[in-house]
DNA sequence: ATGAAAGCGCTAACAT
DNA sequence: ATGTTAGCGCTTTCAT
């Protein structure tokens, strides 16, 4: 800079002054340093940057990495979020910790090495929230807690994607619809999509007179399977299936060809917060509530940077829908066959 | 720091060294440091370690956005990287610079933040290595380039994993085998994967007297449904299907089940560099070379923490191989069927 | 509109 | 084994 500065016959001052354009600079001057710079191949050094201004540029996204947040769509989320950040000169920062682990956000916060935080997988009661809040630094969930209040989040619409779901299904003529969600444990653990998505699909089927029936199933294809036996065996008049668990539902699949069952002729499947990509996979291709892709990763960092640059105001809160997209997966309810519970279909 | 010197009667320069290690220091000032740090939740500033120390203590992912580097597989990668990257007290910072653009991966590496970088998807002719090697930044590729004298990588080794894939089927007595590649512009661009798998696929098949197949698909189910319907053109006695493109082989999957053909009974399937988690979606499960999972990128994390301490050694390189597990998609050549070629199966 | 200089919070010589 | 101090390369007051 230095350098830069000689070079141009300017002060370091003027140099840096271009550079982060607090002041104004007279239109000669800002050419001569600019042309010193490209000159000189200059780039600043990041370090001695964020040491000085307490600015480091970089975001930290706080990603958990139990398997279960490793689909298409969190992929999309990451993607987004890193091309927002780079539109905006920022860096991204990738960490693995755990939600539950306090004392290692704590350890990371502390460093002031991040401007912000964009976390994911956020729990229904999530600790870190109250970390980053009295280690000062500021955050956007990609998800949210329960009580939200004066926290700023992003996050998908779950009740609008579970009532968009049900009622594709309902307008098709079906009325005995399993909702395959995901583990007991992952419920029980707070895991927030799977909670709210079973709470809408009850509210949704109470206020059209249904039984809402559920099973619950690990991120696996064999816990698909017995997910679907059990909801035969529950409801042999079963004519569609909801799913909120991808793994699951093509253990699902594969149940439902095994048991003679066609889709979407005997039964009807709808796959929530799932990405055309994965959608594509299954033959006939998913109908699916498609999930926002990397939209949600880069809103979270255009809030999250628009946090930093001024604010006080109130903390931005947003929900970004999934919309429906009809594929082959489900159809007309054609019939009501008998079936032998938890055995092959009686032809 | 001062205060934390100030708070274990020492001077600030003491409180570094039992950060840094760079010195003895007694065990007896280095417990009371230790307290004192402990008492005043002192956490050192890392913009400041970085500007003094040179080293930022973050390394760089350089993991390229195009939907193809997106599966399970390098989910893996960046999985084990993270986790290896924080046990040695590193962060991980994700740029998604495509492979083509040096300017910005030029902008980047000058920025000094970075101590070093794992470069993903990896081109027989990659313009990034040049870069980084110019502008004195330590890497270590994830995949290898054409020409590896003298660069340091890690990878999967692909002959060993066609060899493994192609001797299964040849046990089970298949001998008209077709290789679902990735696309034509994939391997036009230089796609080493690809290239190298199809490649060694050649070369074994002629070692065994056989013709070796050759498809190409996008990375769509449609393109695998046609590429099927092509390889059944080509070759209407085909009996098994070896796999590089996951996407497109669910198309297969489809297609094979269209056409009246069971797997594995007709046709065997191998999917090769793939994750137990997506050889589980298929009914039956897919028989893989399982993809080595998050060994790869906590390898290349471990290799390139190593070439930062000392190194001057020769430049580390190391192949890791893909794993057979027999899953159901592959069984014993049963018959040959007169086959309509691109229609449905003769019965 | 520009310059001079005092830090930012550490590390690492150079001391003893 | 510990202390003193000069930077690391910037930003940002406080000047003019």
């Amino acid at each position: 800079m230095h350098d830069v500065a000689r070079h141009a016959g300017v002060s370091v001052s003027t140099v840096s002054y271009v550079l982060t354009g607090a002041r104004p600079i007279s239109p000669a001057t800002r050419k001569r340093v600019l042309a010193a710079m490209a000159e000189l191949d200059y780039q600043p050094n990041a370090m001695a940057r964020g040491l000085a201004s307490r600015r480091s540029r970089i975001l930290g996204l706080l990603m958990p990495m139990d398997d279960r947040g490793t689909g298409a769509t969190e992929t999309a989320f990451v993607t987004g979020a890193a091309e927002a950040a780079a539109r905006a000169a920022h860096h991204l920062l990738l960490s693995p910790i755990p939600a539950g682990d306090v004392d290692a956000l704590r350890r990371l916060a502390s460093q002031r090495i991040l401007d912000g935080a964009l976390v994911m997988e956020v729990q229904m009661e999530d600790p870190r929230v109250e970390v980053l809040r009295e280690l000062g630094v500021p955050f956007v969930l990609i998800g949210r807690t329960r009580d939200t209040t004066g926290v700023p989040f992003v996050d998908i619409d779950f009740d609008h994607t579970v009532r968009g779901a049900v009622e594709h299904l309902l307008d098709l003529g079906h009325r005995s619809i399993v909702f395959v969600n995901h583990s007991q444990e992952a419920l029980a653990s707070g895991y927030a999509p799977a909670l709210r998505t079973q709470e809408s699909f009850t509210t949704v089927m109470a206020e059209h007179g249904l039984e809402p029936l559920v099973v619950t199933a690990e991120d696996t294809a064999a816990a698909g399977r017995a997910a679907l036996r059990t909801a035969l065996v529950q409801c042999p008049g079963l004519s569609a299936v909801l799913a909120m668990n991808e793994h699951a539902l093509f253990g699902v699949l594969g149940e439902l060809a095994l048991q003679g069952l066609k889709v979407p002729d005997d039964v009807s499947v709808v796959s929530m917060v799932t990405s055309a990509q994965v959608a594509d996979l299954a033959t006939p291709a998913l109908t699916t509530m498609t999930s926002p892709g990397s939209t949600l990763g880069r809103l979270a960092v255009e809030v999250l940077l628009r946090t930093l640059e001024g604010s006080g105001g109130p903390s931005h809160q947003e929900l970004v829908t999934c919309s429906l997209e009809v594929r082959g997966s489900s159809g007309h309810l054609r019939r009501t066959p008998e079936r032998t519970p938890g055995g092959v279909a009686s032809r």
